[in-house]
DNA sequence: TGATTATATTTGTATATACAAATATATTTT
DNA sequence: AAAATATATTTGTATATACAAATATAATCA
């Protein structure tokens, strides 16, 4: 069925949590090339423009809660993709040498991502469709 | 940091997940007061509306896969919410008396959660924003 | 009618994320 | 400088959902 055809097809929760699920869904094909998740290949990518971000950066970046970042970082670590030094109470993530050769592969990842979707709705009202979901997110609590 | 402000601001995949989160966390407020998550909510109102309703056609209303279907009437069932009979391949679901009692404040609970966000993009914004979202879920594959 | 294929549901397991509490350090106040 | 407060990160646990395989039944075909 159709979300279109539901009967909460006027409803925000579900309109929201299908489109979300269905972009997941796209985004795990785009990298999954890369074998990564898109959290950790946006995350990577971020580690390799930006050297020593730190966690809480990268939650504000994301959109992610804190606790979310320290699991997808311990994650690229295990790959060797990033490592992590910690001093004091902050600390800093850099993209070690291997990570940093997946650049113009994850750049990729990104561009078929895109097509993937823009042509749906055309490239303008995809940008508008994203600018005004960034508008309802940041107005409501939370 | 807001999604505006995100290096991301214009990537969906972001903005999709990143508003999911918001409703959830909105819904889940609404909800709270009669202990249900949303999707429990919803199912429960289907099956008080739609008696004997099937698995499969719960799937499609709530945009959600056959076995977290399951998983959604098994808790409703230990909370003696809704029964559930099977009879050869099919299942039939039924609220129960105490299921169907809670129908007055389920639709209360919508209601809330309905004025959570329609105030902050105004009643036609918030129709046209969900259009163009179910318009792009169902023209995505998968 | 027996074999094959299709449909409906459930089960075991995995992923993505968050919440709350814990840890550790830094900053401010008195 | 000691105490109180604030900040950054991690850890333990929980939630929502999905995928793939298993189960069970029904429908179709040869």
């Amino acid at each position: 069925m159709k979300t279109s055809e539901s009967r909460f097809r006027r409803c925000m929760y579900f309109s929201s949590n299908a489109l979300a699920r269905k972009m997941e869904r796209l985004a795990n094909e785009s990298w999954q090339r890369v074998d990564l998740s898109p959290s950790h290949a946006y995350l990577l990518m971020i580690a390799i423009e930006e050297p020593g971000v730190q966690p809480g950066t990268l939650a504000g970046e994301l959109q992610l809660k804190p606790s979310t970042i320290t699991r997808l970082i311990e994650k690229l670590e295990e790959k060797k993709l990033v490592v992590r030094f910690t001093e004091g109470k902050t600390t800093n993530v850099y993209a070690t040498p291997k990570g940093k050769e997946l650049l113009p592969q994850l750049k990729e990842c990104l561009k078929d991502f895109y097509e993937g979707y823009t042509h749906v709705l055309g490239n303008e009202e995809s940008a508008k469709l994203v600018a005004n979901m960034n508008k309802l997110s940041d107005e409501l609590p939370g």
